[in-house]
RNA sequence: CGGAGAGUAGUGCAAUGGUAGCACGAGUCUUUUGGGAAGAUUUAAUCCGGGUUCGAGUCCCGGCUCUCCGACCA
């Protein structure tokens, strides 16, 4: 892509009410535009970012075996009352034109238990799962740090169905392998902690992924030895390693990026979810509820992986492979840095082209830091000298010489 | 929801109750191009509604919005 038409803009400043690293940074660089309080847009490169995030979360969701949906973000109130849970204070309420009564969906199981009962029949039927990406409306007291605690934000959420419960925790074992994988691959894995919570008003405990950070709203107590940890919320009655029975155990303050529960059968009670067993009996499906808030993980990955000039992006979730400068007034720089972003292109690297003529190179270079982009490559009358491209990555200070001739190997370089 | 603070050009800041100014950005022209270039010139603002006053960005009342601390966070 060609800088030159993107239509967000760098900037030196960030807006006064933008407090947090992950909104400074990310609003400077243009990847987000603040609406209101805890209402976010998201601007090209904010999406690509979102876009590269979810599909590393997409795959390890197939490799589950679940199939992706996507539900409505509007529902009937009736069936929050069914569940027990329309008196939530985090619900948005309005009223259609005949004065039915709606809900922006928080989550789904309202939506999807009803859906699966539909389906499901007879043992035959189970187990299966689905996920979807969608946008989730929650009514928060108080949002803040900018896309860590918003009222609108994306959320993966998967549910699975099964015969019973021996086939529930069989799953959910196979979801928490495949959290930390993703997490791994988004470059969050070392400092993101498998963490034992409560398991709110479904069962007594659930899991949950904390990122270890200073602008978590959380507090975990971690075995540094196992690397997991017990949220403060259950810490009085679990108070030693769950693994190892350490009992030295560290208290930290973390951000929540995933977290799953096991349901069992709460919703598939309030919605008549059962199946019919071999014997022909009705039993009630054993539910599981995982998720994720992409969204939520864009902003954790800018907190953890930054410096003072700008974001420092994992290759999974950058925008781009690799960040083109071109350097210098005379025509033929363009033209060679045309070269190599057209081979680079068709090689199916991912390049940003910066082909501003007017702008120096300061601002480029700068810009190049702000965004953030792994990869930097400088074509530059110095450069060319030597029929060479600088390579530059960002979390490093040194940069080398790639002779133009070999310049679509840059994907080999480690 | 309790407490605290703040709303001034697109952004960041200034302005004893007395002519709303600076920087960045943006537009035009000239020069400049390896770390956010220089000059000239133009552009653009007091959150909303009341009140006090000869006069309000500034003081008072109400509202709205934003931020922080806390509570909340199935």
């Amino acid at each position: 892509m060609l800088y030159s038409k993107l239509f967000s803009k760098t900037a030196k400043t960030a807006p006064s009410d933008a407090d947090s690293i992950n909104a400074r940074l990310l609003i400077r660089a243009g990847f987000i535009h603040k609406q209101m309080a805890g209402v976010y847009a998201f601007l090209p490169l904010g999406l690509m970012v979102l876009n590269k995030i979810q599909d590393v979360i997409r795959e390890e969701m197939e490799k589950l075996g679940a199939l992706e949906i996507l539900m409505p973000a509007l529902t009937q109130e009736e069936s929050w009352e069914k569940s027990g849970r329309g008196k939530l204070d985090i619900l948005y309420h309005l009223q259609g034109r005949e004065g039915a009564k709606f809900v922006l969906n928080p989550t789904h199981e309202e939506v999807i238990t009803p859906l699966a009962a539909q389906y499901v029949a007879s043992y035959r039927d189970l187990p299966f799962a689905a996920f979807q990406f969608q946008d989730k409306f929650r009514d928060e007291p108080r949002a803040k740090s900018g896309l860590l605690r918003t009222r609108e934000f994306i959320m993966k959420d998967l549910y699975s169905f099964h015969a019973d419960k021996k086939d529930l925790i069989k799953y959910y074992n196979k979801v928490m392998r495949a959290y930390s994988r993703i997490f791994q691959r988004l470059g969050i894995g070392k400092q993101t902690i498998l963490t034992l919570a409560s398991g709110g008003s479904f069962s007594k405990y659930s899991h949950e992924f904390q990122t270890i950070s200073e602008v978590g709203e959380d507090t975990i107590y971690l075995c540094e030895k196992c690397r997991e940890g017990i949220n403060q919320e259950v810490i009085i009655e679990l108070n030693v390693c769950q693994r190892c029975g350490n009992q030295n155990l560290r208290p930290e303050k973390a951000v929540e990026v995933g977290n799953i529960f096991m349901l069992g059968s709460k919703f598939s009670r309030a919605f008549g979810l059962t199946y019919k067993t071999p014997e022909g009996k009705d039993e009630l499906v054993e539910m599981g509820c995982y998720g994720i808030g992409p969204s939520r993980v864009m902003g954790v990955i800018v907190e953890m992986c930054h410096d003072e000039k700008g974001i420092i992006w994992p290759q999974a979730a950058s925008p781009f492979g690799a960040h083109l400068l071109a350097i210098g007034r005379e025509k033929n720089i363009y033209k060679e840095a045309e070269k190599v972003y057209r081979q680079l292109s068709e090689k199916g690297i991912d390049v940003l082209y910066d082909d501003r003529t007017e702008a120096s190179s300061g601002e480029k270079f700068a810009d190049a830091d702000l965004i953030g982009i792994p990869l930097r490559i400088v074509i530059s009358e110095k450069t060319l000298a030597k029929k060479s491209a600088e390579i530059k990555k960002r979390n490093s200070s040194k940069a080398v010489l790639l002779p133009l001739a070999k310049i679509t190997e840059i994907s080999d370089l480690k």
